[in-house]
DNA sequence: CTCATTTTTGACATACTCCTCATTTTTCTT
DNA sequence: AAGAAAAATGAGGAGTATGTCAAAAATGAG
């Protein structure tokens, strides 16, 4: 086994004690098969196979399945909102900032689908999870509300909303299309308020060097 | 056991034979347990003994718990949706229709939040649950479009996304209260392409007698 | 290199769950 | 109310997952 293309946390963990790498390979692994089979469907003994340990060896990082998913959902929440915020670090203007982490996040599932899949599991399973995926949006909606952009309530139902249409953006398309991403941007700017029209020139300009159509 | 406040089959087949009685013992107990346990944590078990029968029983039905699924999904989708039709049999405004149609089904997950949550499983895991669900809601939106108050691409992806956001109600607020259920009318209103002002509006007019708030 | 410490191993006991089927019980037609 | 047909029963075999632990192997500090 071990086929993983994503090296995520066995890179963060290279260098580190024997603990640490082995950890990291039950986390990347962790990915792939939640991503695969599925949170509930997923067997313990998938994923020591996948990583190539021995069943027990499990045991000697976790107690259960749900530990395990609230430390690769937490890694990939940190590390996906890390970067696409970072990239984003001189973007002052609500509408655009919201469509270019919208498209960023698209289009990283669209290189390592298991990445967002797993985050989102993890999203409506672990509170925690939910929390720290929230934080830096409901920053950036706020935002455009100051701005005078966003016409609309920010409320936990609304943040939910907005995850929900990434989400179905993921289940619809999985190949994630440039076109799936374009209208999934859209889709939100009109979510919190922005006119058709408006929408869709404020996606053009933010995502022109993103994508192409 | 069978201590359900529904008894949506069991209504349907009083009078016909025992076997159509006992189906509708086991769809009304599935509908009660996955919703309690979800699809995947639910146990052949757990529905024969909330259905007050043995174990075998079941097998003389279904050969598995996809084909409950599909059928106890199937039987909702049929049931909510055609209620709700009949009742807005007369109307021909479509953002009246979106609205009503949106806030009548809440509603009925009020009443009944097995049945959506359930309605909501099937339609993500059965292609023909999806289908049912699906056909309604693409005429109310197309007529919107047509009527010129939609302004949006009618495709699968825009549709999911409908769905989804009602799916995000039932999951944020169980309870679905008045407010949950005008914002997410409104929020779809917003999603189909219609102004802020607009939608609030036009949930106002349409949900006058069915909500305070 | 040595060797105390850390980590891994995998067989196994325990516990489920599925599904079958010979037998018993119920249904309902006449 | 008889009795053939239909339905329900539930013990049990087969298969699978979990979590443990004593023994084996690998690690890495000195």
């Amino acid at each position: 086994m071990n086929s993983s293309a994503h090296q995520l946390f066995r890179q963060q963990t290279i260098g580190k004690k024997k603990r640490e790498r082995t950890r990291g390979a039950l986390l990347d692994s962790a990915i792939s098969v939640f991503a695969n089979k599925g949170y509930e469907g997923t067997r313990i003994s998938d994923i020591t196979a996948h990583a190539d340990v021995a069943n027990g060896t499990f045991y000697n990082y976790y107690q259960d399945k749900d530990q395990l998913l609230h430390d690769v959902a937490l890694g990939l929440a940190v590390e996906i909102t890390g970067r696409i915020n970072e990239e984003m670090s001189d973007v002052t203007h609500a509408p655009t900032r919201v469509a270019l982490a919208t498209a960023k996040l698209l289009r990283t599932s669209r290189k390592e689908p298991e990445w967002l899949d797993v985050l989102l599991q993890g999203a409506f399973i672990v509170p925690e999870v939910q929390s720290a995926t929230i934080q830096y949006l409901r920053q950036d909606l706020e935002m455009g509300v100051d701005q005078g952009e966003f016409n609309v309530d920010i409320d936990l139902l609304l943040v939910n909303q907005f995850i929900s249409l990434i989400r179905v953006a993921a289940l619809v398309d999985p190949t994630m299309s440039d076109e799936t991403i374009k209208s999934t941007c859209e889709a939100v700017l009109r979510l919190v308020g922005m006119s058709t029209a408006n929408a869709k020139t404020q996606v053009a300009a933010a995502c022109e060097s993103l994508l192409e159509a």
